[in-house]
DNA sequence: CGTTGCGTTGAATAAGGTCAAATAGAGTGG
DNA sequence: CCACTCTATTTGACCTTATTCAACGCAACG
């Protein structure tokens, strides 16, 4: 586990000008292709100026590094620009939960602001860049422009949300249900990115799949192959292909 | 299903002054008793005083009531002062998942932030009162106060810290795992507010129960009816005794 | 004092887990 | 480029756990 690269970019806009051409264009959150769903969604130019000043460096972590881990201490959340991570929490025995999977666009380490450490692992499933957010900068921010203010507690709230419909699947749906669920939600996630809402690859194995569903990896394996044989999915190895979403809806209904 | 009571309360200190004694007295969160769990955790007097202003509103739910439903218009979040609330979500086929228990000095209502709405329901498990804090206002005031914000921006991620530990619970804990951590839990809930850490009421159901730990009612009576067995804890209906907390603690380490 | 909701318990069943073996890929170094 | 290694995946057989179905007991309440 080596320490993953850190890119440094000027904190503040008084400096910017001083970057070059292709530099600054990287740090510009309005450039950005993520800007739809990212923390600086729906800002005005002024604000999204102020976001931009925040973003002030950019992290580079291989597969298989950890972003932090439990326990860190807490300093920063991380949007990420490109990569698959997934958040794991560790209990006594060493038992590992995944907690989610994130994808460019989403925000990282918002389970260290309550103690000032980082509660649980974020780890990269493939390698990903990260856009550093101190999250000092960030409050500050949120004092003195509520749109920002708001938009990160709804990000908080949101995350909250999302929680609770895990909950939702861990604690009520059976296993078949839980990994049609899993499916549509990637396709749903993949699609607001413009990619295939049917066509696409898994960066996690079967057992971190079935960590997230409560499911043992042997189970996750053999429901691929049953909604295979069902001709709801097409499958090869990490690679998914949903035939027929409107019968992966159903899996649910019955 | 009726209209809860709702007993407004100035919202401005400027008007305070014109309440009778009693009132004054109980709007004052610096001489609630639940002052040190609550959101003015922490807080100098000048703080606190801030706080105290965007209390504004008392409001009292019956058992059985919900205090909001999934779909209502979000428009404060509340504080507990006396009573046990659950929180439940209900999704498309109708299933009901308990996504959490609630007591004073708990905020509720978080989750709707995020859309304006709030997601969940929350019901109260025995008649309770809950202090009203209009969001807008909580917001103001977080601009205003920086450790009112850190102290916010705590509670929403303690609160995912929190549904983390739970996922791990559904996830990979065996039924008796469950319902010991559950135990323990609100064990320790109940010391922090100065009751017997030993000797409880739950004011749920064993089906609520059962819910929340992804069991059937069934199960958690017969795990009971163990626990019992093993000398672990006494039961009888809802009321708990907890006889042998290291034995407890013991379940989930093998 | 019957009704109703909640809780307990037993027996049968099903869902998912465990163990084991075979296979398929991906990555590595010669 | 190929052989080798290692890890991920698939699949079968069997087992365990928790669920389902059903009956009954208890306590609160009108």
């Amino acid at each position: 586990m080596q320490t993953a690269t850190i890119t440094r970019i000027e904190p503040r806009t008084a400096i910017l000008s001083t970057i070059p051409q292709l530099r600054k264009f990287e740090v510009t959150c309005s450039s950005c292709n993520l800007r739809e769903m990212c923390l600086p969604m729906d800002l005005d130019a002024e604000a999204m100026r102020r976001v931009e000043q925040v973003v002030y460096a950019r992290r580079r972590v291989r597969r298989g590094d950890s972003l932090f881990n439990a326990g860190d201490e807490f300093s920063a959340v991380y949007a990420i620009r490109s990569g698959f991570l997934k958040m794991t929490v560790i209990n006594d025995d060493g038992r590992e939960q995944v907690t989610g999977f994130n994808m460019p666009g989403e925000l990282l380490g918002l389970d260290g602001i309550g103690t000032g450490r980082y509660h649980g692992n974020a780890v990269a499933l493939e390698d990903a860049e990260l856009c550093v957010l101190p999250f000092s900068l960030l409050e500050e921010l949120g004092r003195e422009v509520p749109t920002m203010q708001r938009h990160l507690h709804g990000v908080l709230s949101r995350e909250i949300v999302r929680d609770h419909g895990v909950m939702m699947l861990l604690g009520s749906m059976r296993a078949e249900e839980r990994l049609a669920t899993f499916l549509l939600n990637l396709s749903k996630r993949f699609t607001r990115r413009g990619y295939s809402p049917s066509d696409f690859h898994l960066r996690m194995t079967r057992e971190e799949i079935g960590s997230y569903l409560g499911l043992k990896l042997e189970t996750v394996s053999r429901l691929f192959s049953r909604f295979q044989e069902d001709g709801l999915i097409e499958v090869q190895q990490k690679h998914v292909r949903i035939v027929d979403i409107a019968g992966l809806e159903a899996v649910m209904g019955d």
